[in-house]
RNA sequence: GACCCCAUCGUCUAGCCUGGUCAGGACACAAGCUUUUCAAGCUUGCAGCGCGGGUUCAAAUCCCGCUGGGGUCGCCA
């Protein structure tokens, strides 16, 4: 039966490193039909915190990284000192005052690790281990190899910063008379400037998704980082990757992340996403905004989201985007209107609001057929007024097609913004 | 410092195990196409086996050394 665990410990949020590592082990259980145990590692009363544990559990699911067994370790504290004083009775360990000590033998350790091969340790660097503090709770090699080994855990799969602490775990499964399961040491992620770290980004499963990233492509990413689903594929979801996965294909070297294939990954997905499903991803960050959602037709809504689908990098782009079509009036920035609307085209913007307010239907073609044809009357390149007008009616330099936009921003909004451009 | 891990374009990687394919793909970057803008999309381009020794007819691939990077040395996890 193979059986992995995702053991954080809640004393911050879950992290990208973190995550890396619990959809390894999601996907070497999955690939295998095994199964997932998250396991919280909350045995420091002091730096653990209730609202890391939901906010991990929290990121596990919207990641997709489902569990079939959840533990806290905090709840265990009977078990681990029962087999400490086993230890002590058979002289493999020592107490010293409350706390218990493993007496570290003398020998040379052999770890075959999945991914890196034999790994030979000499335990004369190591010091006796610490079992149970003074205060009564495990130390957390203990406890890892106490709950590995009842939890029945096949495979350890954690990052490379572990390795050093196998050695020591190995004695503690050898005194223990447990059998130690297989090892899988990940190479670790880091930022651009060595460590991952908050300069380099955000670090945090949470302030990705606050970002506006989508969860399918964090996951694709994350898996992307010391694994290749082959056939040089980048575009993989996570049921097509999990049959593909293989522990032993795993990278041994280090990787560092990069924010700019993150991004365009989480594009790919934007772009494929079906609409109706955006809309709703949107909705919140929209009503976050002061927008009324019941006031907005869901049909004029998908034919935004439509419109700015292909373009977004994040969902935050989005709200930034358009909100020029949430909003009654209109605020254009100092810079932006010295640049498009220095001009005075009081003129050629009233025969141009005369016109599309007797526009029907008011859609992209027929606005563009008024526009090109008023342009030509006056003798205009379309430039010189497309620019203008777009910034009077959005009051962004950028954006989509002008006639898609002033068809969706509709005709009252339209006409009532060339009129009032020039004060 | 000691112990351990690692090393292919700027970055993520395929190839390495089972030596012999112009070292393949993606992001980024550059150029072109498209175009009312910016993106997107399409096309093209730029760019890599850290160094030195071996082994071999032949080394990115196997071996050794060096250099460089990383990790760990807590009654934190």
């Amino acid at each position: 039966m193979v059986k992995v665990r995702f053991a954080p410990s809640p004393t911050g949020y879950l992290h990208i490193g973190g995550a890396r590592t619990a959809l390894f082990n999601w996907m070497y259980a999955k690939a295998q039909n095994g199964k997932f145990v998250l396991r919280i590692e909350d045995t420091d009363r002091q730096r653990s915190d209730q609202k890391f544990v939901d906010e991990i559990l929290d990121s596990m699911k919207w990641l997709g990284l489902t569990w079939d067994e959840l533990y806290f370790q905090s709840e265990r504290f009977g078990i681990y000192r029962e087999y400490a004083q086993r230890l002590i009775k058979e002289d493999k360990a020592f107490a010293e005052g409350d706390a218990v000590i493993l007496r570290m033998p003398q020998q040379e350790i052999k770890l075959y690790d999945l991914i890196r091969g034999e790994i030979v340790f000499d335990t004369a660097t190591i010091k006796d281990q610490v079992l149970i503090k003074s205060d009564g709770s495990p130390s957390y090699s203990f406890a890892c190899v106490v709950d590995d080994a009842l939890m029945e855990i096949s495979c350890v799969i954690r990052g490379e910063d572990h390795i050093s602490n196998t050695p020591k775990q190995l004695i503690i499964y050898q005194s223990l008379g447990f059998h130690p399961p297989k090892f899988a040491h990940l190479p670790l992620i880091m930022g651009e400037e060595g460590r991952l770290s908050k300069r380099t980004g955000a670090v945090a499963v949470s302030d990705y998704r606050q970002e506006g990233f989508l969860p399918q492509a964090l996951v694709n990413y994350l898996m992307l980082l010391g694994w290749s689903p082959g056939n040089n594929q980048e575009v993989v979801d996570l049921d097509s990757a999990v049959k593909k996965f293989s522990i032993k294909k795993v990278n041994k070297a280090a990787a560092i992340f990069s924010m700019d294939k993150l991004e365009w990954l989480n594009s790919q997905y934007l772009k494929k996403m079906n609409t109706d499903d955006l809309v709703n991803l949107l909705k919140p960050g929209l009503q976050e905004k002061g927008c009324l959602l019941e006031q907005i037709d869901g049909q004029r809504l998908r034919t935004i989201v439509d419109l700015y689908k292909g373009r977004m990098t994040t969902l935050k782009d989005f709200w930034g985007w358009t909100d020029f079509l949430f909003e009654d009036s209109l605020r254009i920035d100092a810079n932006i209107r010295q640049k498009h609307l220095a001009h005075d085209l009081r003129k050629e913007f009233k025969l141009l609001s005369e016109r599309l307010a007797n526009t029907q239907p008011f859609d992209s073609s027929s606005t563009e057929k008024i526009f090109r044809d008023l342009v030509a009357e006056l003798g205009l390149k379309s430039s010189d007024l497309v620019h203008p007008v777009r910034v009077a009616l959005t009051g962004k330099e950028v954006g989509p097609g002008l006639f898609d936009t002033i068809s969706i921003l509709g005709k009252e909004k339209t006409v009532q913004r060339l009129n009032e451009a020039f004060g």
